[in-house]
RNA sequence: GUGGAUGUAGCUCAGCUGGUAGAGCGCGGGAUUGUGGAUCCCGAUGUCGCGGGUUCAAGCCCCGUCUUCCACCCCA
């Protein structure tokens, strides 16, 4: 039979998932380090659980079936809903407010393109049980330091608030909620098409011509933070928006004290499309012109109504989330994907059957001493066990043939260097570590 | 869901206006049998995505289908 995947679906082979594997330690490590634990839910949930949270696209992305007993389920098309769903499930046993970190796959029926698959794995970091600025803060903080964990230079994190956007369109006199979220969809495109085309989409969705003018007249694409702050508070005439803007300016002071200041941007077009957000939103881009296209690698916000949609209780929520393999094939891309460490520094060869147990032993003593090692199974001439070493990436090899094996010795070779030297066992693991440490 | 491309050895690709396939890399073997990476020599590689059609003849033309990719929509 012919092996193959399905659409959208990949193997991840030792040369990419090496990297990608690093890169998912280094997350890990920076949401522990910033207070959060970890949590995980099943890749399956009732489809009724995911369904309706969305909005309509979303719902149509849901991988839905009937399983074996008939039950109406589906894969789970994000880490949030999952996490509302789990915080009032079990919010007698969760202390709260929850700080939760979860790194698993998620699954959409999206039609695969550049940087966009069926399966992928996101990073999620959330805040539950608190609404404050503070919680906002910590959150974004917790993802610009995954990117300095991940050497990320060339990504910038646009912020924004659903409530200055509803504040403005609400102060040009765009009342009705629908033709609001069209006007915002529409405004979210301010970055890649011009603003006349943007106002006559308005315009074709039944905001009057003078309207859409005067509300694009408020949206530069791009300012500096509390610069673009002060503009658009300077417009807000109701207690919403204003709030919405002293809100902002507040995560902008306190993510900025914690020293990612240069790292984020007011930037009043953002606008997210998932429905369950409710305030301060977020997406991150990568600055490069190569990969700009590749869409929103760390995206997140505020969502203070969907914990309450699964229990009587309202339970505000903030949490961010990162596409590791979107973020990882626009790092491919640009040259940028750090080096996997798909390689074993040590090899360790077996001359001939009678010194296998000599080669195991050696083995065991490196590993035992926290090296990496490896001992060649196949077999047959020592240069084709060399030759085998080298392509598997080794920077020592090591060679126990019967003097070695008579003497109590050991003869490691560098493969970069070309030199070998011979050593005794009890001194053959420090050698060792040593060898590998050394600089060319 | 809409639109546009793509599909030839393991990989990257070439194949002129139709006449039953090539290169590089990789892979296997070898250059006096306890030493790799460089070089040299030799060698194997393929139902040319799949199914139909046109033709004396199709990798090349036509239709369908699947795959991958790109744009829109939306999103990580």
């Amino acid at each position: 039979m012919e092996p193959r995947t399905l659409k959208g679906f990949r193997d991840y082979l030792p040369a990419i998932e090496a990297p990608r594997k690093a890169m998912i330690r280094a997350i890990e490590a920076t949401f522990e380090c910033h207070g959060f634990v970890p949590l995980q839910t099943p890749a399956l949930e009732y489809l009724e659980t995911l369904a309706g949270k969305y909005g309509d696209e979303g719902d149509k992305l849901l991988y839905r079936f009937a399983d074996h007993g008939a039950r109406d389920v589906a894969l789970r098309y994000d880490l949030t809903v999952p996490l509302a769903r789990v915080v009032a499930q079990h919010r007698g046993e969760l202390q709260l407010p929850l700080r939760r970190y979860q790194v698993a796959p998620v699954w959409r029926a999206d039609k695969p393109q550049r940087g966009r698959f069926r399966e992928f794995v996101q990073c999620d970091a959330d805040i539950a049980g608190v609404d404050s600025a503070i919680a906002d803060a910590e959150v974004l903080c917790a993802g610009l330091a995954v990117l300095d964990a991940l050497h990320i230079d060339g990504a910038r994190l646009h912020l924004n608030h659903r409530g200055v956007l509803f504040g403005l369109l609400r102060t040009a006199g765009v009342a009705d909620l629908a033709l609001q979220l069209a006007s915002i969809r529409a405004i979210d495109k301010l970055d890649k098409i011009p603003a006349h085309a943007v106002r006559a989409e308005m315009v074709g969705h039944g905001v009057p011509d003078e309207v859409a003018g005067a509300v694009l007249a408020r949206f530069t694409t791009e300012r500096p933070a509390l610069e673009g702050l002060d503009a658009a508070l300077s417009t807000a005439s109701d207690a919403a928006t204003f709030e919405a803007v002293a809100r902002l300016r507040r995560v902008v002071e306190l993510v900025t004290a914690a020293g990612h200041g240069d790292r984020i941007v007011f930037d009043p077009t953002i606008a997210r499309g998932l429905d369950y957000y409710t305030g301060l939103i977020y997406e991150t881009r990568l600055t490069d012109a190569r990969v700009a296209g590749i869409g929103a690698v760390m995206s997140g916000g505020r969502y203070d109504g969907l914990i309450g949609l699964f229990c009587k209780d309202a339970i505000p929520a903030v949490g961010i989330s990162l596409g590791l393999d979107r973020l990882l094939a626009a790092l491919v891309e640009l040259g940028l994907a750090a080096d996997g460490d798909a390689r074993v520094p040590v090899y360790v060869t077996v001359f001939d059957p009678s010194t296998a147990q000599a080669a195991l032993g050696l083995a065991g003593r490196l590993r035992a001493a926290g090296l990496r090692a490896e001992v060649d199974a196949v077999g047959g001439k020592l240069g084709k066990q060399l030759e085998r070493a080298s392509k598997r990436g080794a920077r020592v090899a090591a060679i126990v043939g019967p003097e070695e094996v008579a003497a109590q010795t050991v003869v490691l070779k560098d493969l970069r260097r070309g030199v070998q030297e011979r050593f005794a066992l009890e001194t053959v693991t420090q050698a060792t570590r040593e060898w590998i440490e050394r600089p060319d």
